[in-house]
DNA sequence: CGGTCACCTGACCGACCGGTCGGTTGGCGG
DNA sequence: CCGCCAACCGACCGGTCGGTCAGGTGACCG
């Protein structure tokens, strides 16, 4: 078990580097602007981590950690499979939009940077969320009886896709609040533009 | 008006230069790279371009070009809202997914990586699409009466991320064809997971 | 009080970056 | 056959990259 202070540290560099990985990519951040934003010398950061690669590995699965336990975690417990997509886009979302740290964004964004060994990992991950949206998608597609033939994969992914896109585009300080946001994704995924209710 | 030759030699360095932006990123890609890969020098490339953020934007600029030509130019003449939208899908997929050199692809990830000079009219030419969507979405809602009052802009940008991100997981040689997966991201758009058609 | 260890500094390394430059070449117009 | 010039080469520039390392410092322990 390690010390509380090593874990601090490790989550303080952890949190300003996912910061800039965001803002300027992982690329064209060296690990002397991370050390810089710390107050730190670059050296003192290999003395937590051994590469860059491990930083954004590191990154990754923390993210990953955070949004199994606020998302994952709590809509498996649901029963009902509309109530618990419902509950999943509602909190995918949410945690796009409220995580601080932006990991999330850097786990969107910095896919096919990471080398392969460390990228397997973080996409078997990734794939057994891909899992559960399939899984409930059909649960709801039987429960309500739908006579289409939509792929479940298909519309896992295009549910993916219009939530994960958020971040490229969504500004909190805008006219589209976060509620109506998610209202607004929730019908079209569930009932379409030509909803009528 | 350039002789052939000249757009000829620009064009090829552009399409190899997209290639590898794609598969590796712009900043993890080396003007080296690029060169090797065109069994050419490095300097050779700077006879035919000013510096590297000029090859990205002219990446984007063709891209953009031939988007405009094979997915909005024609979908524009298409006097009925609904089916101007659902050809828009069809195109827009059919663009990603065709597009050999992957342009489309670099705009999309490579959103924040020019300077802000080149940025502003890259993002002016995407915004002018943007438009385009909530106005033809705003008609659709009023053509066929919609009492939801889902966010013309909201569904925009759903639409627009539901399929900008398949060039993240799709491939063609995989069990959904092309045809299968815009069938189905239309009737999802426009009727929702829970159609009944 | 002396020793140890986590933490950190700052100088340093070789590789490579984007970009430049003087010079070569080969095909084409006159 | 000459002269020209776009196209290209390859050595080179200053600078930055990820990563290393010897050493300093201060808190804690016996």
């Amino acid at each position: 078990m390690k010390s509380p202070a090593v874990t601090d540290s490790r989550r303080d560099i952890l949190r300003t580097a996912a910061r800039l990985f965001q803002e300027r990519g992982y690329e064209a951040t060296s690990m002397q602007d991370i050390a810089s934003a710390l107050n730190l010398s670059k050296g003192a950061l290999y003395h937590h981590f051994q590469s860059k690669d491990e930083i954004l590995f590191e990154i990754m699965n923390h993210g990953l950690d955070v949004f199994d336990e606020e998302v994952l975690d709590v809509v498996r417990q649901i029963p009902d499979p509309v109530e618990r997509l419902r509950a999943c886009i509602a909190r995918h979302i949410g945690m796009l939009l409220r995580g601080r740290d932006r990991e999330i964004t850097v786990i969107l964004h910095e896919n096919r940077t990471l080398p392969s060994r460390l990228r397997k990992r973080i996409n078997a991950r990734k794939r057994s969320y891909i899992h559960f949206l399939e899984d409930t998608i059909q649960a709801v597609q039987s429960r309500l009886g739908t006579k289409n033939e939509i792929h479940p994969r298909a519309a896992a992914f295009a549910l993916l896709g219009m939530i994960n896109w958020v971040y490229q585009w969504y500004r909190p300080d805008g006219s589209l609040s976060e509620e109506k946001l998610i209202r607004d994704y929730t019908t079209i995924f569930f009932d379409g533009l030509t909803a009528n209710q």
